[in-house]
DNA sequence: GCCATTCATCGTATATCGACGATGAACGCT
DNA sequence: AGCGTTCATCGTCGATATACGATGAATGGC
């Protein structure tokens, strides 16, 4: 039986969110971050991740009509953009949003 | 010759940007304009339409590395986002941000 | 040690993206 | 009418995205 369980890590993060330099940078960089978001359940987990801002593990496999390796392998994509962060917890991975990375992309969206 | 033309049009607009409804909706809504700016050109596109208020033609097609098919094709990602408007002028097909678009891209972003 | 749980990865199939050249449609001009 | 300009679309190619089931690696509990 899985325990829901919201088990608080990832603590100090990054509070420093770089801003990016030339033009041509900007937009790769924007474009990248967009992409990372460009998929309906990836904005879900991002919410979701915020929200409990503990991680979760599997319970975004519950909160999604996915199977368990699609979710993987959009964390997977969330994790390569640099957007959350996971570390392994015994036998289950915690996952949690990177700030910096989420208020650069504000930052650059807000920008426009 | 080709002269580069600031001609200035979609004056109008709309001043209305509709705020999203649940939250399923506003996830696939963002997750979509997410999408059309998850790629480089179509960010400096956007930047483009953006910074000549007034709207753009062939200028943007010299302003990329691009074939001019390609970037029409990019162009009809961002329109069909809603993001950018096209209307025909002569000849030529004037490009202009839609700003009730951006403003709720900004918006759901920011609300992250 | 052995097994169940948890998650990532692999392999696969289908669909879409991104790029280009070539072609086609619309318009202004002479 | 005919021509050149401007832009969109078509057809194509390789690369990537999305989804799934099946398999594999790591861990905790018995």
């Amino acid at each position: 039986m899985p325990a829901a369980s919201t088990s608080l890590c990832c603590p100090p993060a990054e509070p420093t969110p770089p801003v990016p330099t030339d033009a041509a940078e900007a937009n790769a960089h924007l474009a990248r971050l967009a992409k990372a978001l460009a998929h309906p359940a990836r904005v879900a987990i991002l919410r979701l991740l915020v929200q409990r801002e503990g991680c979760i593990v599997g319970d975004v496999v519950d909160e999604l009509p996915l199977a368990q390796s699609t979710v993987s392998q959009h964390l997977k994509q969330l994790r390569a953009a640099g957007l959350i962060r996971g570390e392994v917890d015994g036998p289950r991975v915690c996952y949690c949003v990177e700030p910096g990375a989420v208020s650069l992309f504000k930052a650059l969206v807000a920008g426009l």
